[in-house]
DNA sequence: CTATAGTTATGAACCGTTTCCAAATGGACA
DNA sequence: TGTCCATTTGGAAACGGTTCATAACTATAG
């Protein structure tokens, strides 16, 4: 078998070079029977086009660079998984980098990537406050830690959160605690954000409604500690329910209760964020809210590849997040005063 | 800033491209003086070679492949992770695929990478029971999922199974019991191997020691299941100690302990096997085997690169575990007899 | 001093496509 | 019949490097 290449297919199919060339690229100056020949003799002969010659003379390598702060982290696995299968689906392959959440690595890994003439990159910038130099002419957009000069693309944070404090409240919670993502970051506020919208504006009855929040860093442990935190007050001052920024939190958070001996979902209903896969995995399975992680994804990439507009600056594309009722929240029991009352 | 090509180096430098192409490739018969020179220019350009070029002359891509069943797996993020440091310190880039566990999405992956040109391939094949066909020509290699067709690189897992229950049977525990992984997975047989090896050569004292184990799939649900049965069990012939073969599993095992009220060390020892970060962030931060990551990534990567010798196909390179000894572990308490004649 | 070998540098050919311009063909229209 | 477009095809130039045969120069040996 010898290395077969353009000009093996052209004599073949008595044809130019240049015909064939068009016949790969889809270009509609070719007549219909001759594109069917040359497409036959392609399959017969089991031609692939060298993807780097056909790189270097287009300018186009159907590669997709993406860079995250850690791939431990379940929902970046979780991303880059849905931007690989997106970026499938447009028949480009992602280049994966890790930053490790430094900015200095990070900054190399853009410019590796702008090297290998990727076609666009999809970020999810470390955590320090930093500016990131797009590598210009080549399309970049940041997803989950939105930055205020690139376009990006996320989840609705604010609106997700809302709708899980709207969830507890309907059920019937009134003292709805909070553990806050980390203070600075992005989509930590902005589900703070949501949550005090939804608290400040339950109608006031017997009992005061007032926000409980506690920041912490988005895993696990930090999780347990701030749930043993809030957790820690008498009865009577104690929550019914918490929203956790995060699943990894809320996982911790579960944790914490089972410390303390509170059954879930009866002495407490527990909320997480983000969907990730280990939340419908434990006992008892996580109520959360899930980012549309394959939609996310898709939206970069074809933003990127130009199948869609880029999001402006400033501005980015939110998605809506979805509710998933799971075995970790139910109404509260009634309240102590009334138990006694009885 | 126009755009910089070899010629604008060579004519800036006084030399010619080929010379400046020799600089490129550390080629050495080139003048210790001409390279510095050289290097000097290309420095001061900022000009970087484009690798489309330079791969179709060259046939060298400076790219690896990497496919893997299902990166929401913990244990497959930190090997991608891991593999992209390795590859990164021999200046290379990963193509990240998933297969999805799927034979079928497997095969037009490699192909794919085929296609791409890649230097290598790291495969952790989909476990359905298939050949896979290396690309003829195409280093690859796979690796925790070892295939008895390929040369493969991974932990030695019955070895480091033997270091868990040698461990165990060290601190005292008699009836130790083990979650096996799914039949037919490779490290799972190793690891169960391993605890065999340990059970049948403790020396026999009063009580009878006989292995006990359960499969069960990798993850944390099937961990729960089979930890509440093995524990489901009358108090006297209850396993003091549980070996699991994935932290995940024994993640759901102290879950099914704590729902049975059994107290973890005090009542029940549980070792794991993996080292995943999450091991180390749950209450109690959980003993276990913890796997060279690094150094198998490392050594996939210099194995495809030629910097090392490729393991013979049928004789897998195997890297040493270690033990990482954590809170989900102590000597047991005193035998319920010994209690009673008290 | 010449022959021989060894070291560096040169520059053209080459890698396998895409792209572009020119040429061929065919039909419509005056 | 001759002109003028529109459509399709051919063929060569480009893309930006690497590689290789060759030349130029040095040093060593005879």
């Amino acid at each position: 078998m010898t290395k077969r290449g353009i000009k093996d297919v052209a004599q073949r199919a008595g044809v130019a070079v240049g015909t064939v060339s068009r016949v790969l690229n889809e270009h509609p100056s070719v007549n219909a029977d001759v594109r069917a020949r040359v497409k036959a003799v392609i399959a017969e002969l089991g031609y692939r086009p060298d993807p780097f010659a056909r790189s270097m003379r287009s300018k186009v390598s159907r590669l997709i660079g993406i860079v995250i702060p850690d791939l431990t982290n379940p929902f970046f696995a979780e991303l880059v998984q849905c931007a690989e299968r997106a970026a499938a689906d447009h028949s480009h392959n992602v280049i994966f980098m890790s930053s490790f959440d430094d900015a200095v690595k990070e900054a190399d890994r853009l410019a590796q990537l702008a090297g290998r003439k990727v076609d666009g990159i999809i970020i999810v910038p470390c955590n320090s406050p930093h500016s990131i130099k797009a590598p210009k002419g080549l399309p970049l957009i940041t997803v989950d830690r939105l930055l205020a000069d690139h376009p990006g693309v996320a989840a609705d944070n604010r609106g997700g959160a809302r709708i899980a404090v709207d969830y507890l409240a309907k059920l019937g919670h009134r003292r709805i605690a909070c553990i806050a993502g980390p203070a600075g970051s992005r989509p930590a506020e902005d589900r703070l954000q949501g949550y005090l919208d939804v608290m400040t504006t339950l109608p006031q009855g017997r009992a005061k409604i007032e926000p409980l929040f506690v920041n912490a860093a988005f895993d696990y442990e930090s999780g347990r500690a701030a749930g043993a935190f809030l957790l820690a007050r008498p009865r009577d001052e104690r929550p019914t329910a918490i929203f956790a920024s995060s699943d990894q939190q809320a996982i911790g958070c579960l944790r914490a209760a089972n410390d303390l001996g509170i059954p879930i979902p009866a002495g407490l209903s527990v909320v997480g964020f983000d969907g990730i896969p280990l939340s419908n995995l434990i006992t008892p399975r996580l109520t959360t809210i899930v980012q549309p992680m394959a939609q996310i994804a898709e939206a970069a990439i074809s933003s990127l590849l130009g199948r869609r507009d880029m999001p402006e600056v400033g501005k980015p594309d939110l998605f809506q997040c979805e509710l998933a009722i799971r075995e970790s929240s139910a109404a509260p029991l009634l309240e102590p005063t009334a138990v006694a009352a009885r």
